[in-house]
DNA sequence: CTGTTAGCGCCTTCAT
DNA sequence: ATGAAGGCGCTAACAG
């Protein structure tokens, strides 16, 4: 592999000036910048960036890690998330460093500690803050440049992205309600993760609105996958006598949940409304098509990067705390004419 | 952040021997070593990494690039290949960095030609083999380490894995003439993959053993896409007569195929016999379940890993051509009582 | 067993 | 406008 050495000697020229040309930071003769170019052409030359991140204290690449415990990876909302991500992180030339926490192996904050530490990432994106997230706490510790995806539960002052939660379940439940819905059931997230909070209140919040009582029995904690959702849905129907409606903290879920309604001989939409939440690209193409909260996943995996960036690069953020409104997306699971 | 120095300070030592504790690369005395230790718990000091790979002229990091061109994104069939690519990895001791290429903005292999030049990952997994690929005749051609989810069309020698799709086509067309089907589609793959070609031959191989005759007008090409895989029926359902079974190259296309069928009134299964292929974790849960050719994505990611990891390491592979054989999973929607 | 030292490839004052 | 030299943090001969 050419080093800038190479290049010098074939130039004819010093390291020093090979360099001035590559970054541009001292003015050099045409002639010896042609010879330099013309050089670098002919090696095919590239700087080494592991080189150049020992020198500069940058590496230019963003760390991204999943927990594989919280959402199970095979949510298509990852997928999202990641795209907006790296598409976001090529734009800003910065490169994105994956990984998986596998939960049983690995303590996730020791995962966290090694990034960090070791100066492999220059900052984090972290995806579904928690309770007392103990990843936030390390890395105010060590005062390491991250964003979230999710606000925090505690006192504590960081970047962030999320979504109105609250609202968005709001929204799910005055269409279920004005479509004359009122034992309407709560599919909720895992109750350590900080969204799950917000949107319990807004389901608690448009029932106590809309004077209908609030009844425990109604309210499942699911795990995020089709399974859970399958699952959750099952306790339900067992209820005597079951929801008229069930709003659903993420579409997966949903899937699950409408299986265990045909597989009841129940029809969603017809005999039970479900919506959804996240709006993944396939619930539009589901059978039915599912009503769902629409949330700018693509979106928000690109304004992460962007507030990430802006830091590394030392500007001042315009926005240090981002909350995005969801929307509600009508399709035919909630429609009993559906 | 405490670098090496600090700790053969703190230790009273130099920095070859807290070197040597930290790689066990020379024996020091149990004592000399209880103060390196103490010491380096003290700082909690972690080993730059970057100054490691410059040393050491390793990243211990892996190249991962999808391009937004060939099979969309949002499959949830790479969010299972890249689960096995990155647990793999982390067993292994490695890092990966991901990125998606944004087929409009960059030539791709300039991304790989970036990605290798600058010394930023040791290896390089390559997906979706291509007729003719650019990508492998540039890594061949710099002789650098990487392992392909896919064969190639030419006389190229190179370590891959790849699914025996000739064979997983071939299953479902026995299938279906089996249950009684003769005028049977196909739903192909874009025709610069690779595999596309396998698959089609698998097709046709098949017609010829059961004396089926070959229609051309059974023949579409698709993207990949749930869109695409819904265009491609309506097409063929336009054909006089329609077909009465079909086999889609991807789950994906073929939720998209079962829905086109339902806006028509047809019912997959009871109408049209519907197999898809990959078996992603959806297909068990659509409605109706998916018939489909199991491919094993996840041991596949964590296949290459060890191949490259293997490669990485300087030692020989075992089998440098790994083909794996897919099964087929009968489901609801190619049986007729389904 | 421990320390000194020479780079790895690059950027960056400081001279010239 | 160009070059010489030091150093980023670490490893690995080479000495002692």
């Amino acid at each position: 592999m050419a080093t800038i050495k190479d290049v010098a000697k074939l130039a004819g020229v010093s390291i020093a000036t090979v360099s001035y040309v590559i970054n541009n930071t001292k003015p050099v003769s045409p002639e010896t910048r042609r010879r330099v170019l013309e050089a670098i052409a002919k090696l095919d030359y590239h700087p080494n960036v592991i080189a150049r991140s020992l020198q500069g204290r940058r590496t230019n690449t963003i760390g991204f890690v999943i927990s594989s415990q919280v959402r199970r990876l095979s949510d298509p909302f990852y997928l999202e998330l990641i795209s907006g991500i790296a598409d976001e992180a090529a734009n800003q030339g910065f490169h994105i460093l994956f990984s998986i926490c596998p939960a049983e192996t690995l303590e996730e904050v020791e995962l966290y500690r090694e990034l960090v530490k070791t100066g492999r990432v220059d900052g984090l994106i972290i995806p579904d803050t928690r309770l007392n997230d103990p990843r936030l706490t390390f890395l105010l510790e060590e005062d390491f440049p991250f964003v979230t995806f999710g606000r925090s539960d505690k006192e504590k002052d960081f970047p962030y992205v999320d979504v109105d939660g609250f609202t968005g379940i709001y929204l799910a439940m005055e269409h279920l309600i004005s479509s004359g819905h009122s034992r309407i059931a709560f599919i909720g997230m895992p109750s350590e993760l900080v969204c799950a909070g917000h949107r319990l209140n807004g389901y608690k919040a448009a029932l106590s609105e809309y004077n209908l009582p609030f009844d425990q029995n109604l309210v499942v904690e699911g795990d995020l996958t089709q399974q859970g959702g399958y699952r959750a849905m099952r306790e339900l129907l067992a209820l005597e006598p079951p929801p008229d409606a069930v709003v659903v903290c993420s579409d997966l879920m949903a899937f699950g949940a409408i299986n265990a309604l045909r597989e009841q001989g129940l029809k969603a939409g017809k005999d039970i409304a479900v919506v959804g939440f996240d709006d993944i690209p396939m619930a539009a193409h589901f059978n039915p098509p599912l009503t769902t909260i629409h949330q700018p996943i693509y979106e928000i995996g690109s304004r992460l990067i962007k507030m990430l960036t802006t830091i590394l690069n030392g500007d001042e953020l315009e926005e240090k705390h981002i909350i995005l409104e969801p929307s509600l997306v009508v399709r035919q699971s909630s429609i009993s004419n559906g």
